[in-house]
RNA sequence: GCCGCUCCCCGGACGGUCGCAGUUUCCGCGCAAGCGGGAGGUGAGGAAAGUCCGGACACCAAAGAGCAACGCGCCUCAUGAAAGUGGGGGACGGGAACCGCGAGGAACCUGGACGGAAAGUGCAGCAGAAAGAUACCGCCAACCGCUCGCAAGGGCAAAUGGUAAGGGUGAAAUGGUGGAGUAAGAGCCCACCGCGAAUCCGGGUAACCGGACGGCAUGGCAAACCCCGCGUGGUGCAAGACAGAACAGGGGAAGGGCGGCUCGUCCGUUAGAAACCCCGGGUAUUAGUCGCAUCUUGCGCAAGCAGGGCGCUCCGCUCCGGCGGGGUGAGAGAAAUGGCCGUCCAACCUCGGAAGAGGGGGACAGAAUCCGGCUUACAGGGGAGCGGCACUC
RNA sequence: GGCGGAGUAGCCAAAUGGUAAGGCAAUGGUUUGCAAAACCGUCAUGCGUGGGUUCGAUUCCCACCUCCGCCU
């Protein structure tokens, strides 16, 4: 995602559960053809050098679940909440993938730890 | 052996695997634009940071002159394109062994943006009489009034002159110590000490130092205005260059470029007219392309590899001119370095007399046109030099 | 990325190098049957932080920290 439009559109009318690294949001569109994500690190969240890092780590988690998503044609935003950038990459995941099940994106056969 | 200071260097390593970005190449589909897939090699720092300096580069017609404005400021040597950095020296401020009866001098240590205060202007609250020219108290002289006293003389008040020795104020009060001198005093004079612009002599490349001479005026602040010398045109890659369909259609009649001002200079205009012309704004190109990642030769289909040049950097040698060897050359575009696994090394923790064993797991931090400096952040490790302490010979 | 600007009490803010104005808020009192309003008081451990120049710095100089704005 890149354009401000497409984050207010998710901001409105789509839904979010918070963690306590991170911010989940979504919204179904049948007319993509794939998933279309985006990252949100705050200057809150740390210096240029743990925002990146944090962005990355996203990256990566998206890169892992999606493929098991029931539905891939959504938006997907990521957002960090301060403290984020002291957690390591097995606390972010654990978070990200609770919040991805509240929000039922996980397919049921799912098994993934 | 331990501790401290200064300078320099490094700042996790190796491998596997799934991904990401640029690039080269191959395969498939397609008329093409392009789309999909495979493989190769490459891919953050010493500070990439702050944006504090200096440049390269680009545009402003050319980048000219003067003024203004701004910046810099001891001397010398080295280095450098410059900014800057380093060595040595000087004066000044602070401390100080020691010397002197004392004023004071001073080895040595240390600090810094250190031209000029004898061109001019300005500033100094409060306190104090007075803050660059001054008399409050005091001291002295002469005069005068009242008063106490037999008298010698004393007290009080007013006013004139002399006096910077004493008191008090202040951050700072117009040389200091001792003597002579005087009505009282004073560089007024003498000895010593200090200070000192110009002149002369001597030393030093120079800043400056020593002496002669003369005197005691001319206190401080220039990170106040200013004066002297030197330097700077402005804006910054969001600079700027190029491509640009279709549509709508703005401004321009004499000035404008010129962004502190003037000179100078360039383009253009004065019958009418906005058709031509000139200037300019907006959208699309999925936020276009270039600027934007060193040059060259050989081999290779190409990435690449090898040789040479260039830039940066490290090491060694040097007859100081250089020579030899090693390392290195990222290029995204809402912006690529991440996840996982294995082995090893250091901080740190625990056990132990020790050897060692187990745990543990890296500091500050992410390129954005490029380069050189400065400043700031930083776990830990290594090297060199110097100093102190203890022990041994 | 580049270029500018600001920081003074809880808030808004002024000050030529010489005792840090003023307003709001807070708080104590007067007034009132009780309040409001009004009136009288109180409130800066040093002007973002650290150095320097100066007799003396909020002010001048240097280096940092934080915040804001402009340029495609």
């Amino acid at each position: 995602m890149t354009q401000r439009e497409d984050f207010a559109r998710v901001k409105k009318t789509g839904q979010a559960k918070a963690g306590r690294f991170i911010i989940l949001s979504t919204l179904p569109d049948p007319a993509l053809p794939t998933i279309r994500t985006g990252f949100i690190t705050t200057k809150r969240c740390g210096k240029a050098h743990d925002r990146t890092l944090l962005r990355r780590r996203f990256r990566s988690l998206v890169q892992a679940h999606a493929p098991h998503f029931a539905e891939i044609r959504r938006y997907l935003v990521t957002i960090a909440r301060p403290g984020a950038s002291q957690a390591t990459f097995a606390e972010l995941e654990e978070d990200w993938v609770r919040q991805a099940r509240r929000l039922g994106l996980l397919s049921r056969p799912d098994q993934k730890s």
